[in-house]
DNA sequence: AGATAAGGTGATGTTGTAGG
DNA sequence: CCTACAACATCACCTTATCT
């Protein structure tokens, strides 16, 4: 009886995040977690200490900072709703641990794999969507959307539900050579317009994981997730010299900020190079340490400003001048 | 004007179901 | 076993707002 006023509560909120501007969707996870608040926490009336020991059980069960903060804005949303105006501790970000990236091998070892299996409609099919998704950083719920006419000229056009922030990005003339071989072989036809097809119809974006995961899984990295390619994209072409500003582009970010979020795993490699250069320098100063000879070592070439050039030079018995 | 935080929502992990 | 679908809690990506 009580449950269904509250039941009813809930839908009023719903319509009133709506009308506020939030998404179906978000309207109804917000009141979601009010439910499940409830169970923890007086969400009739405000009160504070009771709030406060709520957040404090939620850390001590290790839940991140993060989850906490749209828990109490949702809180904040509902007494709003309710009429209550109020201010709910906020959280600072942490940062965001490091994303897995697949290495050469783990994807050279997929691929082959994929290629072994008997199963051509399905294996075919797997294969090309691995190779899309390394080959464009596609999310994957890009992938799933892609049409049939998305593919032309040797290009696909991926499509973002949101935003409208479309973009046409290049394939390797390989790759569409086989999609469109795989169209005209492989493609289960049971969508008119779906790319990607499972026996059902257009792939589904719950089983497409399991596929990727579960190929992880097999060659030792169950971190593998469809995501993952996007990162592989990204730090691939920045690793091998793109302009950040062009992956920008074929991300389809709109600032560049998001762009740099890909970028550390680029600045770990130019850590890698100067370690190994440091590491040449350490093992000269240990050989000529004791020598008196002052030996100078021509680590490149330096243009300055105003055109003119010279040679960076290190001396070994102070190489920490280097830079 | 560039850094940083906040906010909205898509993505992921987990668990479970079910027909071939 | 394989393929496919679903609910839910939690988290991360990306955009926008805010602060220097």
């Amino acid at each position: 009886m009580e449950n269904e006023l509250f039941e009813q509560k809930l839908q009023e909120f719903v319509t009133w995040l709506i009308g506020n501007g939030d998404s179906v969707s978000t309207a109804e996870r917000r009141a979601r977690r009010i439910k499940t608040l409830k169970k923890a926490i007086n969400i009739e009336k405000l009160d504070m200490k009771q709030i406060y020991s709520y957040i404090e059980s939620r850390m001590r069960k290790g839940i991140k900072k993060k989850t906490l903060r749209i828990e109490m804005k949702d809180l904040e949303y509902w007494f709003k709703f309710l009429g209550i105006n109020t201010k709910l501790p906020t959280f600072k970000k942490e940062p965001a641990p490091e994303p897995f990236i697949p290495s050469d091998d783990l994807i050279k070892s997929i691929l082959n794999y994929c290629e072994k299996q008997p199963n051509k409609e399905v294996w075919v099919r797997n294969k090309l969507i691995i190779e899309t998704f390394i080959f464009t950083g596609a999310r994957i719920g890009e992938l799933i959307n892609l049409n049939l006419e998305d593919l032309k000229d040797g290009s696909i056009y991926i499509r973002s539900e949101k935003n409208e922030k479309n973009r046409l990005v290049p394939l390797p003339d390989e790759l569409y050579k086989e999609l469109l071989e795989y169209i005209s072989k492989y493609r289960m036809n049971t969508d008119s317009r779906a790319l990607f097809t499972s026996k059902r119809g257009r792939i589904d974006y719950f089983y497409l994981r399991k596929i990727i995961k579960e190929l992880g899984k097999k060659f030792g990295k169950p971190e593998l997730h469809p995501h993952s390619f996007r990162h592989y994209y990204a730090t691939t072409l920045l690793a091998n010299g793109m302009d950040i500003r062009m992956v920008q582009i074929l991300l389809g970010h709109a600032s560049i900020s998001s762009t740099q979020i890909y970028t550390h795993i680029s600045q770990q490699k130019v850590g890698e190079i100067a370690r190994d250069l440091l590491n040449r320098l350490f093992r000269f100063e240990k050989i000529l340490g004791n020598s008196e000879q002052k030996v100078q070592i021509h680590v490149g070439a330096l243009t300055y400003r105003d055109g003119g050039t010279g040679i960076l030079t290190v001396c070994p018995e102070s190489p920490h001048n280097f830079m």
